[in-house]
DNA sequence: CTCCGCTATTCAGTGTTACTATCTACCGGT
DNA sequence: ACCGGTAGATAGTAACACTGAATAGCGGAG
């Protein structure tokens, strides 16, 4: 993946995955195959496990074991009320961030 | 700062400062004081210099010492052509970003 | 004259994050 | 019995922004 793309996804990865809970719950086989269809090629499956715990430490998930038809038992994550709190903070923050850059592109200085 | 904003500077900012520099020359205080200008209120000096220094190494901006009237001598820095490339690639990395969060943000899934 | 504040830069150490690569584990079909 | 696909975990690495402090020169207050 571009370098760009890698650094720029850093604090924004999780928000993207946290906007996806939003809408439904998920275990991290399907959102990687999910980012994947959105055009993130190449989001390393690692990368949203390791961030699926980090979210589920920070208690903004709540997780439910799901046996499986196919493989290992399913973690299933969805979204709590505090990670929704996080959620509305994040676009916030995104979006401030959004006008900024809009501006720059734009106008210039 | 936010953790949340932390997070999502990086490789942010490094595009903010470049677009910056397309539109003039400045150097790193000038920078410092225009990024709180811009709302970005409390991005540490020492962040800015660290930045400056590696988009230098990388030879995407031309540096010119000036000296001072007031203080040590100012590292004066210029986005050349391979830094207005960058730019370029930066703009479009971030526009595909934009999109996807534009759409989650709305439409749902 | 000396100290303080402002301008201006540098640097060492830290925490967070995404990546790579590898490993475990379970199932169905050949 | 083995392999491909599903599902998750983990150790080590690199990049980046932050903190905090140090250095340095100048002007003005005391």
């Amino acid at each position: 993946m571009g370098k760009q793309m890698t650094e720029m996804l850093k604090g924004v990865l999780e928000g993207i995955v946290l906007a996806f809970l939003r809408n439904r719950s998920a275990y991290g086989y399907e959102i990687t195959a999910w980012l994947r269809e959105q055009g993130f090629a190449d989001i390393a499956e690692g990368t949203i496990y390791a961030l699926l715990i980090r979210i589920e430490q920070r208690g903004l998930v709540d997780v439910e074991k799901v046996a499986s038809e196919k493989g290992p038992p399913r973690k299933v994550y969805s979204l709590n009320a505090q990670g929704q709190e996080y959620l509305d903070e994040f676009w916030g923050t995104w979006s401030f961030l959004n006008q900024r850059l809009d501006q720059l592109h734009e106008g210039g200085n």
